[in-house]
RNA sequence: GCGAUUGUGGUGUAGCGGUUAACACAGCGGGUUGUGGUCCCGUCAUGCGUGGGUUCGAAUCCCAUCAGUCGCCCCA
């Protein structure tokens, strides 16, 4: 018994939820489509130095990944972040050849990361991202903010925190971690031993401790903006402008420094700063890389900024926030059948209707009668079709609609044009536009 | 990888060494033999995450294990 249960960290999405997960689907799909980014699909797992390349030191590369040998001896890995598939794929497909630089793209689907589970971090996991790869222009970095924040107020979230950094380039990059350890340098030892382990592999991610964040140390720390080259500066407010200029608010974070080793200049992340999100309330972050395609053999100056949303943890932060996205799940029509010999004729009906366009469904339980109209009102169905010897002897159905309880017997041949009359395409609209109501920007709206 | 805490039917819970494993909801059948949503009656766990152990006796105690949750770490 306890061999069927599913892995740790894993998760089924039952019937009863998968429609909340087509909404939010949706809804990206839309906005990607408005803000013209294409989706990449890349594969599930890569060749393991696709992710663990050399200078990594973060511990996804390192101690998270799902790594294993194939039956050829190849050393592959399930992808536990989508940025380095898509950059590989970017590279091998030559799309930096693309007439339309930059190259906008987004993609959707599991990540696979060996973490204890808890709320919000679980060991297959769903992220949404885009990436933009080929240009580099502080425009396009508020773009992809732009993007975020768009889609996370079409979906109602409000208890949001954008924070924003910048990393600059190699050359800042490498002032202010030499800054770091300086500064660092007579007290390391009386630190956190993750501490000492990062002051000598990534001296930037002391600024993340928790440990020793009221230590008097860390209140003097050097600041990254001073150590800015005047061009890392001058990208950063640029960054800045753009962001005022279509009024997203946001706050400068210049201890935020994020995990993966691949990013330069623009950092962000947006954080719920509901209470009911425990400690994983990242819900979207991530920021400009100017090396990776480089790395994996393309041109040089292909710069890149994407981010990754966690659909898992936007899900959430939605309930958390009170917003219901699930569909009713209205039946159009159920089929009552009355009789046991009646059966063959009701699967008929049923097969009729739904040819017809009308969401049906009826009885295969040979239930009481009772018990079948419990499920037209279980299922809201907005008819109660009847199919018993009566029906069957004169060649007729019954069509009873719920909300005025009126009911008519037709000849089963009229059985769809009396439906149509019936119910007579009244919410077409609801049947064409998957968007969502509300903030929609699909177009299709008055 | 570390710490804490929880695990009883489809669901939510009660029981904390001897109960026929209790209650509610949902489901199913019936009262109303072809018209539901109310009401009433009946029925529904040889079983208490899994595996061991202690005991005359374990859902209750012990150990291990698996899983959930929360925090650390990490990150979306």
């Amino acid at each position: 018994m306890s061999n069927y249960q599913m892995p740790r960290g894993t998760q089924d999405i039952l019937p009863a939820m998968s429609s909340k997960w087509h909404k939010l689907e949706d809804l990206l799909r839309q906005f990607c489509y408005v803000y013209d980014y294409s989706e990449i699909r890349t594969p599930i797992f890569e060749h393991t130095e696709v992710f663990k390349r050399g200078n990594d030191s973060s511990d996804m590369v390192n101690k998270e990944m799902y790594t294993f040998m194939d039956n050829g001896g190849r050393s592959l890995t399930l992808r536990p972040e989508g940025t380095a598939g898509v950059a590989r794929s970017f590279v091998e497909n030559k799309l930096f050849g693309s007439a339309d630089l930059p190259v906008k793209m987004y993609y959707m689907g599991p990540q696979f990361r060996y973490e204890r589970p808890q709320k919000g971090r679980q060991r297959i996991f769903n992220q949404f991202g885009v990436e933009v790869i080929g240009a580099k222009n502080p425009l396009l970095d508020v773009e992809a903010i732009s993007l975020g924040w768009s889609i996370l107020s079409a979906l109602g979230l409000s208890d949001l925190k954008v924070l924003l950094n910048t990393l600059g380039d190699d050359e800042s990059r490498d002032a202010y971690r030499t800054a770091l350890k300086e500064h660092f340098k007579k007290d390391i030892s009386s630190m956190c031993s993750d501490c000492q382990r990062r002051y000598e592999q990534n001296p930037l991610r002391i600024l993340d401790c928790k440990v020793d964040a009221e230590a008097e140390i860390m209140k003097t720390v050097p600041k990254i903006h001073d150590y800015l080259t005047p061009e890392s500066k001058a990208y950063f407010d640029a960054v800045c402008a753009g962001l005022d200029a279509l009024e997203i608010p946001y706050v400068i974070e210049d201890r935020l420094v994020r995990g993966l080793d691949y990013y330069t200049h623009t950092v962000f992340e947006v954080v719920s700063v509901n209470e009911q999100m425990g400690s994983q309330s990242t819900v979207l972050a991530g920021g400009r890389y100017d090396g990776l395609v480089e790395y994996f053999g393309g041109p040089q100056g292909m710069s890149g900024i994407g981010w990754a949303m966690g659909m898992e943890r936007i899900l959430i932060a939605l309930e958390a926030e009170g917003i219901d996205m699930s569909d009713p799940e209205e039946l159009d029509a159920y089929v009552l059948c009355l009789d046991e010999s009646a059966a063959l004729e009701a699967f008929k009906i049923t097969t009729e209707l739904r040819a017809a366009g009308y969401r049906s469904d009826m009885d295969y339980l040979n239930r009481s009668f009772k018990a079948q109209f419990k499920t037209v009102d279980r299922r809201k169905a907005k008819a109660a079709i009847l199919i018993g010897e009566t029906e069957v002897k004169n060649q007729s159905v019954t069509i009873k609609r719920i909300d005025d309880q009126t009911q008519v017997s037709v000849p089963m041949s009229d059985l769809i044009d009396t439906m149509d009359s019936m119910f007579a395409m009244e919410d077409e609209h609801e049947h064409t536009c998957t968007c969502g109501e509300g903030n929609c920007t699909c177009g299709n709206h008055e």
